[in-house]
DNA sequence: AAAATAATGTGTTTAATTTACACATTAAAA
DNA sequence: TTTTAATGTGTAAATTAAACACATTATTTT
């Protein structure tokens, strides 16, 4: 019985040896980064998509990655695509999934390693400013190329979990904003409506909004106070956690 | 302007055609999948180890984990590294992180995406029985070889996220369990203490404990009943979402 | 200049959930 | 038979979330 075990051992045990043979072999795969950058516009929640250039192959929208380098971090090469399609480096930037599915990408096995981003879009400016490259409409996003589309689900709906947990959504709104702002944004992630005196009451008991003393300018109504988010607090104060529930 | 932007376009985006060439050429990384396999005994959280074979470069403990072939799914790789060393092929796995900096593995460049696996301990009865493959105490595990130890806490953290919003804690205990084993879990994996009368309270709320009508054997003390999670209820009654705070 | 409008800003009341805590019950062990 | 050590149930207090209304302020309209 030992015995058994140990040849079954022998058999599917690799050794440090066996591996560098393999990692010098032909077992190595072709590595992408895909980000999936989201931005917030008119109330709106917006993904940044570009058209897949080939039109052999499809014509359809996809999400910006590149493959990456032999010599590159992968959280590098991501920063890297960040800075080529939006001309912003220092942005909010998380490792969410790695799809490899053998059959997913048509130029062959790819396997690729997905981030969300979320810029605020008056920042960026977009450098690359032509029709291959658009914000579009979260809620009407369908039919991206290759398997883009599971790929986008899988990051949206990872952002409507996260953004209820972590303070990541501020980095979609300009550094002073409104509460209004802030509600408008939750009820974009979200796709639904809140209750604006209850979610003022809940941000305020989390007490890690700073009253800068400013108000909106230029809004055609009574205009709001502005606050900042005060990350320093936010780490010193974070949650240990939540309590069981599913 | 928009001349010079056309011109960064034409610099930095790659057709699918370049993407091609890129995929056959010399970019290509060899791609691991390691796992970390938690399992639950004796009221404690364990963790499946194994030594690193090659004292050349360390004699430390490290994850499970393997080359993924180049035919091969992402996914499958993680279900054969489990079948192979427990034997067992109907096992919890969840994709949780994948690392992947230059110099993280001695045999040169290797990205591996982690996954977790719980499994039962009892059912599973290791195939492979040797000093080289060890259930580690999660508590005592330090100093493992790579960067294992990162990605091990990773992991952990992970687990003690995902077990309060999601049932997956059951696969690591037997089918029929008691509220005591439950919540002997649940603070063995938590490091904390839980009221007993609010434990019970919060999972009978929920409503997903099937009472078999069964007792406890050969107990020590009085018996406990019966539980199994039902997982069709569950299913339907998946909660939405559960409110902002961080 | 005054009135109407539309948003901000602040409570309060009720319901639901979480926390803290106590006692009866059962089977094994003494 | 008594003691012991766990299971099983319940209640009161505190906290949190949900539902809801009115005064305030700046803009726009009359």
């Amino acid at each position: 019985m030992a015995v058994t075990a140990n040849a079954k051992q022998a058999k599917n045990i690799k050794s440090l040896l066996a591996i560098q043979s393999e990692v010098k072999g032909s077992n190595r795969i072709a590595l992408s980064v895909d980000c999936v950058i989201f931005g917030f516009d008119e109330n709106k929640l917006k993904v940044l998509l570009i058209r897949s250039d080939l039109k052999k192959y499809q014509s359809k929208w996809s999400l910006l990655g590149d493959i990456v380098g032999y010599q590159e971090d992968l959280d590098t090469a991501a920063y890297r695509i960040l800075k080529q399609r939006t001309g912003l480096d220092d942005v909010y930037l998380e490792q969410v999934h790695t799809f490899g599915a053998v059959g997913r990408h048509p130029a062959g096995r790819v396997v690729t390693v997905t981030y969300c981003s979320l810029i605020n879009i008056r920042h960026h400016k977009l450098k690359i400013l032509d029709n291959e490259l658009h914000w579009h409409d979260v809620m009407s996003v369908t039919d991206l190329a290759f398997d883009h589309q599971q790929i986008f689900s899988a990051c949206y709906q990872w952002l409507q979990k996260r953004i209820q947990e972590h303070p990541l959504g501020f980095n979609l709104l300009q550094k002073k904003f409104s509460l209004r702002d802030l509600q408008n944004l939750y009820e974009a992630i979200l796709n639904t409506k809140l209750d604006r005196r209850n979610f003022r009451k809940k941000f305020f008991s989390m007490d890690f909004l700073l009253d800068i003393g400013e108000m909106e300018q230029d809004v055609p109504h009574r205009p709001g106070k502005l606050y900042k988010f005060n990350y320093e607090k936010f780490e010193k104060k974070k949650k240990k956690w939540i309590g069981i529930d599913f």
